[in-house]
DNA sequence: AACATTAGGGCAATCGTTTGTCCAGATCAA
DNA sequence: TTGATCTGGACAAACGATTGCCCTAATGTT
């Protein structure tokens, strides 16, 4: 067992109390040269550390923040939570990452055993729209910043994209490439990305003066799998698109290999843009076209709202709204991975 | 604030500990049926939660546990956590994540962060030979499980994989195929993978009565740059090597995208083995041939290995060592891809 | 009637730190 | 010599929850 100010104490011959203004460097302590260093020489000698928990106790924090998002094994998600730790390491923070799988119910649960254990602040990348959770965070005057997705619009401290900016340009990119069907793979109208996207998708075609088709709107959520699926029914249509825009890469991957498993070409037969940039969209064959989000500069940003909040005990309600810029590869323009790859392989 | 008992306690007019033994269901616990339903009356009214730090205080436990790696971003540390915490979060625990980005001093100050707080328990990847992080865990006598690679031969509870084994079967492999010059891009000698892949892969050219050539091993470390590099001075040699065995499947893709620009064909010009199996493996074209390695399984057992220690105040001291598989695709074998490619890519 | 037992909880110590207050002796000024 | 001030720390009350022990009144036993 480490030491306690106690144990110290006794060794020493003085109180507690004293050894914790030494080691605290209290400015207001008036204590004789000779019993200070001998108290700095024997917290030297066996590297006292306060013990967290009582600290905790005392002062009412923990020096610990949380990151609740879907599944760290998503690029996007691991990137967010490294900016997250390298924000908050610095100022002496540790950082507990919980995954929910994408279930409002294990969100629940990981936040109720987060605020069990007193957390300082959460970080929140999993919530849907008029998300409980959130309202409860709120009400509970736990400080708390919402990533990438938010829950009512406005009402809580906020770093993400601009979801409707970023849909809009891809569309136009599409657009202006020729492209006159082109669908959307979808996220579902519970997650502000999911309906913000969307609506970029339908105010892109509208300026452009195309006319919407319904049928050209799959939902395939987040993941591959859902993105394949969608693709092999959009492709299956007698009237093909001849562009996807996906909700995010992992569906777009999902759309690139039943592509290529159907023999399409990629750009020719078929466009595909992503969203997010995850490393693996600069991978491909041929790389995707996605809408870069600089996931770890928004969990920097997130941390340095949610210390914000934490060290002011005010609730600033800062909301940080990143723009998106398009990464052109060649799942939409022949050629344009050439001049990228080599460079870009180097670097990273 | 969250209510805590003795608010309770005053409300209902009992003491606190009467609240706290029927929130804990005592089982010694006498008391009047009338009482007893008003209080769990209350309990649920106000859905109080113990203050975690308090509970911490007193029990001498925290229910937290952490993991620390080189870097999330890595997939394979990903799949790592997810293990840790299926294994950890149904049996209550939060896990607090720290990346190193494989420096030693971070460790140490994370690790020295990480018991001040006084966690239950650390898991550790990102260790060195003769770590003196690792030693002083072990003095310490703080409950410790050691993943994928160890610090001092057996001393501590450890889960990993032959890695001996795994890299002689990679380079058996290539050697079957006909490879004679066999390169390996190697890992650094201070870190116990590093080492014994190099064994590995050195008794396995043994065996066959290759004579290794030094030359053919570069320490590329475990990152792409540094296959890359190493990649680029073992195809300027004379004597070109027609295959490499690399430490891990990022060194593997930086020697990847060096042949291709080359315009070296893989596997025809190059062949390429990797380690780990990480997804990128299988999305690269061709695909990577790499050794499989059950990261997810090592959370979940690492974390089994741990609990048990933290509940039985022992040291089992088991060691789990998983055996390691050969996954060949289309870098070592023409062909290999075509029949994996529909499944694998339609099942994930 | 005297004593023992039981029912129903209360008391207080404890975990380890932090911090406002207090105090005894020494020194100082007048 | 008498206050006043200063020195160098000591004391104790928190922070919340847990838990062994104790206490009082009521009931039961003989």
């Amino acid at each position: 067992m480490p030491v306690t100010l106690k144990q110290l104490a006794d060794r020493v011959g003085v109180h507690p109390s004293t050894i914790s203004r030494v080691a605290n460097n209290d400015p207001g302590l008036r204590i004789s040269p000779a019993t200070r260093s001998r108290i700095e020489a024997l917290l030297r000698e066996t590297e006292y550390r306060p013990n967290g928990i009582a600290r905790g106790l005392k002062l009412q924090q923990t020096l610990a923040l949380a990151v609740v998002i879907p599944d760290v094994t998503n690029p996007l998600f691991a990137a967010l939570f490294r900016g997250v730790e390298d924000g908050a390491s610095p100022r002496g923070y540790n950082v507990v990452l919980c995954n929910t799988d994408g279930s409002p119910d294990r969100q629940r649960s990981h936040l109720a055993s987060l605020t069990a254990r007193r957390v300082d602040g959460v970080i929140l990348a999993s919530t849907f729209l008029r998300d409980p959770s959130v309202r409860w965070l709120r009400q509970q005057r736990i400080p708390h910043v919402l990533v990438n997705r938010f829950s009512d619009d406005g009402l809580d401290p906020f770093v993400g994209s601009d979801d409707v900016m970023g849909a809009k340009v891809a569309t136009q990119h599409l657009y202006a490439l020729g492209h006159r069907r082109i669908a959307h793979l979808a996220g579902q109208p519970t997650v502000s990305t999911g309906v913000l996207r969307r609506r970029g998708y339908l105010a892109a075609l509208a300026e452009a003066g195309v006319k919407a088709d319904p049928k050209l709107v799959v939902e395939s959520g987040y993941v591959e799998d859902g993105g394949a699926r969608g693709t092999e029914r959009l492709l299956s249509m007698r009237d093909r698109p001849t562009a996807i825009f996906a909700v995010n890469d992992m569906a777009a991957v999902g759309a690139h290999s039943v592509a290529r498993r159907l023999g399409l070409r990629i750009p020719d037969d078929l466009a595909v843009v992503g969203y997010n940039n995850i490393p693996l969209a600069g991978r491909l064959i041929p790389g995707l076209t996605t809408v870069h989000v600089p996931a770890h500069e928004f969990g920097i940003m997130a941390t340095r709202l949610l210390l914000e909040q934490i060290e002011s005990g005010q609730r600033p309600a800062r909301q940080v709204v990143f723009q998106p810029q398009l990464v052109v590869r060649g799942s939409t323009v022949v050629g344009a991975d050439v001049e990228l790859a080599p460079a870009a392989l180097m670097q990273e």
